[in-house]
RNA sequence: GUCCCAGUAGCUCAGCUGGAUAGAGCAACAGCCUUCUAAGCUGUGGGUCGGGAGUUCGAAUCUCUCCUGGGACGCCA
């Protein structure tokens, strides 16, 4: 069975007087260093209980202990007693169980099939896809893919940002300065140009504000022109959207973006009415929570509606239509109070699923210590960054494996890599100062360095002929033992990255099994020798097979030379 | 002003529910390609863990306080 509960069993029989299995189960860590052995227990606790000292402890613990085969030895030091797995038993059984299972190695069923919604990516229309929206989109990605790792049914959610007064003001701009030839030519470019240019007029001319509310009124009143523009900026954004998603190979299940709550607000102002929520403040109606959270506004002096009132409509439709269990938001961190509040009010309205509601916040991508801003155009956009990393890719390809077929496909595949992993392989909530110099780095502790791992694997394995088959797996080279302990801890990699929203669990996992495996390929020859040969073999490939899920985890694609 | 998040090596960051001499990568320097992909490997130097106090056998980790940076705080999204 599992080591951990192997070792409980063991301390359990001497310690059954003071401490029980779970408490054991709790105390038990994983020592600093490999050559500490693979699990501890520290004896600190137990110094009062049995008035003496740590180290006599441990020593004492370990004379009397009658060690299970899946241990191979056992040793008192510094008040710790250290145990030290059977490696060779636990190589077999590990890389044969990766072997068996291929991709579905690691799979953990927590989620029960149930369906869990994540809404991500969610950009605004006829804005373009800046670098801030990447990190929703890679990160909400890669949550997806690691809950359906975890058992659940994954929605992706779109949540669009396709309504509001920013339309009105871009109608005004448009009918202003437009240029319907260049718009089509290139849209987000333009339409980018017209924002800001309106922006900075409107610093000038208060009443142009004016007619941007003017327009956006006419919109909501379903003017034919402005619904015709609105409509074909959408369009076009979309297209332009869709070229990003494909380059990053993400996809959607549904794209209703905000303006399609439209007509289901009512039906919740309805609601909040009936439960005697909806209470008037400053001639505006809020639902007041109480804590020491200000309340959440619901209208607007002017009858209209606002953010949350659509994301409550959004909320509650999603449960109508999905019965999701969990329900992922993928925004920045500055939202969190609005996410705090619009989950309070659902509680509040007496939905019981609010408990599956999470707000999974990430922090700023900063511009010189500060926020970038779209309505100064000082936005850097994403498809010119991803241009710029495929491009760099591609020429390193050129230089160093020039007879590369493919250079094209290989070099999205690692400039995305590239792109991709920078962003998700720290803690999700620290801000990210950009830095094209760093996003493009290749070497290190980088996406392209964990392809390079995988594609290294993949050429050893064609280059040695590998079969797969049932023999018996031998592993005795001490050089190998710390990719088993990484192999064997996949599993827990992926339950951490879930619980805790965190695909950086995944990437820095799959850094450690590549540093690993570029250890022992740089100290074993895995080739030379027959006699080995095939259960290195073996080894080879069960890192293959775990590089590639963990990188297929966070969106990115392992290819096989490069 | 109130609330939230952060402060660890020159830079970017790990460090799980407190535990053994604080770890990586980048940058710097020194090595390793007639032999499995050098986008790699090996080695060297570099830290008062923002300051102070407390709890504890033990604190980068928990509590308090101060300093610094960022963010949020009703008619934007």
């Amino acid at each position: 069975m599992d080591n951990k509960t192997a070792f409980v069993d063991v301390l359990y029989d001497q310690l059954k007087d003071h401490l029980d299995k779970s408490k054991l189960n709790s105390m038990i860590e994983k020592p600093k260093k490999e050559s500490m052995g693979d699990l501890a227990f520290p004896c600190f606790e137990l110094a009062k209980v049995y008035r003496k000292s740590p180290q006599n402890i441990a020593l004492e613990l370990t004379k009397e202990m009658t060690l299970p085969n899946l241990f191979q030895n056992v040793e008192a030091v510094n008040g710790y007693v250290n145990v030290f797995l059977n490696k060779e038993e636990v190589s077999s059984y590990t890389i044969q169980k990766a072997l068996s299972k291929k991709e579905n190695y690691g799979n953990v069923n927590i989620g029960n099939k149930g369906v869990i919604t994540i809404d991500f990516s969610s950009p605004n229309i006829a804005k373009p896809f800046s670098m801030g929206h990447l990190r929703s989109t890679v990160i909400g990605n890669a949550l997806a893919r690691i809950s359906e790792k975890c058992g659940y049914n994954a929605i992706r959610i779109n949540h669009l940002g396709d309504w509001g007064t920013q339309f009105g003001k871009l109608i005004v701009a448009y009918t202003l300065w437009g240029d319907e030839q260049k718009v089509k030519e290139n849209p987000i470019k333009e339409l980018l140009k017209l924002y800001v240019r309106f922006h900075e007029a409107a610093e000038q001319d208060e009443k142009l504000n004016d007619k941007g509310r003017q327009w956006f009124k006419k919109l909501e009143d379903g003017d034919e022109r402005a619904l015709e523009l609105w409509s074909w900026f959408r369009e076009e954004s979309l297209q332009e959207f869709t070229k990003i998603y494909e380059l990053l190979g993400v996809n959607f299940d549904s794209t209703h973006g905000e303006a399609f709550y439209n007509d289901k607000m009512d039906r919740v102002i309805q609601l909040l009415e009936e439960k005697k929520l909806l209470k008037e403040s400053d001639q505006a109606k809020v639902v007041e929570i109480d804590d020491d959270l200000p309340p959440c506004l619901i209208k607007k002096r002017d009858g209209t509606t606002l953010y949350a009132t659509r994301d409550l409509a959004a909320a509650i439709y999603r449960q109508d239509t999905y019965k999701f269990v969990r329900s992922l938001y993928v925004v920045g961190n500055e939202q969190t109070l609005h996410f705090k509040q619009l989950f309070l009010v659902l509680e509040k309205m007496g939905y019981k699923w609010h408990k599956g509601l999470k707000h999974v916040a990430f922090g700023m991508m900063l511009k010189d210590g500060k926020k970038m801003s779209t309505r100064k155009g000082k936005v850097v956009l994403l498809e010119d960054v991803l241009n710029d990393a495929i491009t760099l890719a591609k020429n390193n390809i050129v230089e160093k494996n020039p007879t590369l077929d493919s250079k094209d496909n290989v070099a999205r595949q690692v400039g995305t890599g590239a792109v991709i992993f920078h962003d998700l392989k720290n803690y999700r909530l620290n801000d990210i100062e950009f830095s094209l110099e760093d996003m493009l780095r290749f070497e290190g502790e980088t996406g392209p360095y964990v392809q390079y791992t995988h594609a290294r694997a993949s050429s050893i394995l064609r280059k040695g002929d590998y079969q797969e088959s049932n023999d018996d797996v031998n592993i005795s080279d001490v050089e190998a033992w710390s990719i088993i302990i990484n192999l064997l801890d996949f599993p827990d990699a992926i339950k951490r990255a879930y619980e805790g929203s965190d695909p950086s669990q995944i990437a820095k996992y799959v850094l450690e099994l590549a540093k690993a495996f570029n250890k022992y390929y740089g100290s074993v020859r895995i080739l030379d020798d027959k006699e080995h040969k095939q259960s290195r073999l073996s080894l080879v490939h069960s890192v293959q097979i775990v590089l590639n899920e963990g990188l297929r985890l966070l969106g990115i694609e392992a290819p096989n030379e490069m």
